[in-house]
DNA sequence: CATACCGTGAAGCGTTGCTGCATGGTTCTG
DNA sequence: CAGAACCATGCAGCAACGCTTCACGGTATG
């Protein structure tokens, strides 16, 4: 690999137009100098400097070498000093990963908006699964993960990670207009145990919930369908094979001849949390994110 | 300024995931890359690595500093390789100085055709007078000089320089129609020992051969007027104010009422001849100028 | 023709940066 | 739950690199 030390001395050589005027200005001896090119030679293969008279000049790959090696000495210098920048403006990239809903519904509009405030910011996202980005963002392979968390079921993060809650999010029961809650303002798990419900597979927070909200009636949630995606919830709650329990965040509108009805005792509210490595807090791209997808 | 080095093994640590790995893939110990990444934390200010686990894995700044120092590393090696192919092909940047009738006459249209067969190849181009451009190139600050050269007038260039003829070029009489000697075919000294001429001013080459053209005579020429640039010349005669010795190159068309008479024992003839310096006659864009330059 | 200047070698030495080894911390396994 | 394996890192030691000093050949200048 090229030594940069030598080639800034070869810059200076090519500027000042001699060695010692050089050494001079970079506060080296001729001897090293001429030593530093020396090497540079040895290490290109090609000769750089030429004697004449009693001064030196630039061959034609000493040429080449200063103009193409002068930019890049200068990249490494702008790219030196926007290190320290880095740490003090909100400028870098930051890579985030969210959960679907939360990817449409919440992280699109709001960083669509901070990146009009902020030019120099610039983001990755990805799409993950909630059991998955935890991890992923311990490992540090992303930066900000969005996760969410229903009620009182407990999210486990590992110390390293700190959590913050950006938003809260309500489930409705959606039901066909010719069903019989379509009228009612609210329902309770009461009001439900004989339902059969359209919910995602098992393992699944949302479904883990679904089976939360029915601790009080002494019942198990009748499973009929399974489905990962809301827009099919609907689809199939559409077809008038069950109702489903759908999160309002990034679920779009809910149009006839599909109606929804508030469930109570309790709301099921999730929160939406992301979470980030605690050695990042003090970043303020990474802050600016943060508090553009908080309320 | 930033260690390439640690930046390299910083990359490999981003590539591989581990400091142990990207020891092992550079042909370091572990402890080495360790060291290498805290020097350049500590040149930076700014944190790089942060241990996650057992393993590490890099900070905003670090991957930053990876992506921005990759793609410097990579120009590098481009900018190395780059240099071995500039002394074999006919790539780089050529300096080319010529008096100004070459320019036009000659430099201009063999380098252009020169241009479209090879496109890595670049000059710049400057007109100079011909007593200064030995000098220039000798020094090193221009590549190749077009000089002339009249006919037994010595040519004086410092021993590193070479020589190239590349072109011979023939001055004629210029006159007006109505001149006497304008419907000859040809004209000697002893035809024009009564002339008034428009020459160059004293000192110039031209001038020296405009005097050493009358040698046979025994008189010497009669300068009616001076004048820098052959263009003015033209317009002298065109006046009436006398006659003139105007080489062909880069002279454009003589219409009337301007007229040539060619001009014999001896025919005022000049050499074009290309300088540089011999150290740089390896250089296989410099031959190919030289190539398109010659007839 | 003597002098001063420039670039470049050879010798010597200080500093840098590697290896080897030991340690603290973390994960996996029996 | 304890031991083993693994990872990154700090410290001591040693080798090598790169600078300075000094001396020399070559080239303009008086």
């Amino acid at each position: 690999m090229l030594d940069l030390d030598a080639l800034s001395s070869l810059r200076a050589v090519a500027d000042h137009g001699s060695v010692s005027a050089a050494a001079a200005a970079l506060g080296f001896t001729p001897s090293a100098i001429s030593q530093q090119v020396k090497r540079l030679e040895r290490q290109t293969g090609v000769a750089l400097l030429e004697r004449v008279g009693r001064g030196v000049i630039l061959t034609g790959a000493g040429r080449h070498l200063v103009d193409e090696g002068g930019r890049l000495l200068t990249d490494l210098e702008r790219l030196e000093s926007g290190l320290h920048r880095l740490s003090g403006d909100v400028t870098g990239h930051v890579r985030l990963a969210a959960f679907s809903t939360a990817m449409r519904g919440l992280v699109a509009p709001r960083l669509g908006e901070l990146r009009g405030r902020h030019p120099d910011l610039t983001f990755s996202l990805t799409e993950t699964e909630p059991w998955d980005t935890v991890e992923i963002v311990a490992a540090g392979r992303l930066d900000i993960g969005v996760v969410h968390s229903w009620g009182d079921v407990p999210l486990h993060v590992p110390d390293h990670l700190a959590r913050t809650v950006v938003a809260r999010d309500v489930a409705d029961v959606v039901v066909r207009e010719d069903h019989p809650l379509a009228g009612r303002d609210r329902v309770t798990p009461a009001d439900l145990v004989d339902e059969g419900w359209i919910a995602t597979p098992d393992g699944t927070i949302c479904r883990q919930w679904l089976h939360r909200m029915y601790v009080g009636t002494g019942r198990s949630p009748r499973i009929a369908h399974e489905s990962l995606e809301y827009a099919s919830h609907l689809a199939l709650v559409h077809a008038g094979l069950g109702i489903a329990l759908v999160p309002r965040l990034g679920r779009g509108r809910i149009e006839a001849p599909l109606t929804t009805v508030l469930a109570t005792d309790p709301v099921p509210t999730r929160e939406v949390v992301a979470v980030h490595r605690r050695s990042m807090a003090a970043s303020p791209a990474l802050q600016a994110v943060l508090a553009a997808l908080t309320d």
